[in-house]
DNA sequence: TCTTGACTTAGAGTTAACTTTAACTGTTAG
DNA sequence: CTAACAGTTAAAGTTAACTCTAAGTCAAGA
């Protein structure tokens, strides 16, 4: 049960506290509880946390959607499915972005290849 | 050697003429001609162009890189070598970028199957 | 006690990549 | 001839996601 001040949190998920405090005002980490001076504190729940938002973003996910994404696992067993299909919709989102890539890697080695 | 309107073109490359002439004024597509009244007309190699461009931005490479790719590319074969060493390197980006995805997917994938 | 340093906040500023607006021009159908 | 339409420009506006500033607080070391 390890405690993170904002830069050791900061070093650890390798976002600024800038952003940490960003995304945390916009929402995205609702549990980050500070000590008697008012300094965040960050569990390691938090950081696991914030490493399926980095996930979720550097899927091509918006904060917004994150966002929601996160309001629904506040919400708990309630609203699983809501969750999960989200989720679901996501995973396929990504496995099409995956193709486009490989889609594109064909497209810049052709170009490579093309020596002209 | 057909031509096309700006909104042809807009179809054809799926983009909007807002971004068209965006892109044209960022000097990302140099070569596109007017007609006697001034307005755009592409030729195949403009659209051409302008897949390339989508397939590098979709990759993550920014305009002004990809204006730096284009400019070596208007420079003929003697930038070549400049012109594939980024192409290389933005290659190897793409990999690397397949391989997160990848990840990712499998963190997607991981949380679904938790089914909590 | 003083100062240094790491934090805090609200709010302003930045950047990339569009996207829209306003005012205008030339082409075409009725 | 004229109205509608598709285009033109320069410049302003928008959005997401940070990123920074200014002014302040608190704790620890010399």
């Amino acid at each position: 049960m390890s405690l993170y001040t904002i830069a050791q949190a900061s070093e650890e998920v390798d976002l600024t506290p800038y952003t940490l405090r960003y995304y945390e005002k916009e929402g995205l980490l609702p549990n980050v509880i500070k000590d008697s001076a008012g300094r965040r504190k960050y569990h390691d729940d938090d950081l696991q946390r914030i490493g399926f938002i980095k996930c979720l973003k550097g899927t091509g996910m918006s904060l917004k959607q994150i966002k929601e994404y996160g309001d629904l696992y506040e919400q708990g067993k309630a609203k699983f499915k809501e969750r999960n299909a989200m989720l679901e919709k996501h995973r396929e989102k990504i496995l099409q972005e995956i193709k486009t890539q490989k889609k594109y890697l064909k497209m810049v080695e052709a170009k490579i290849e093309m020596k002209i």
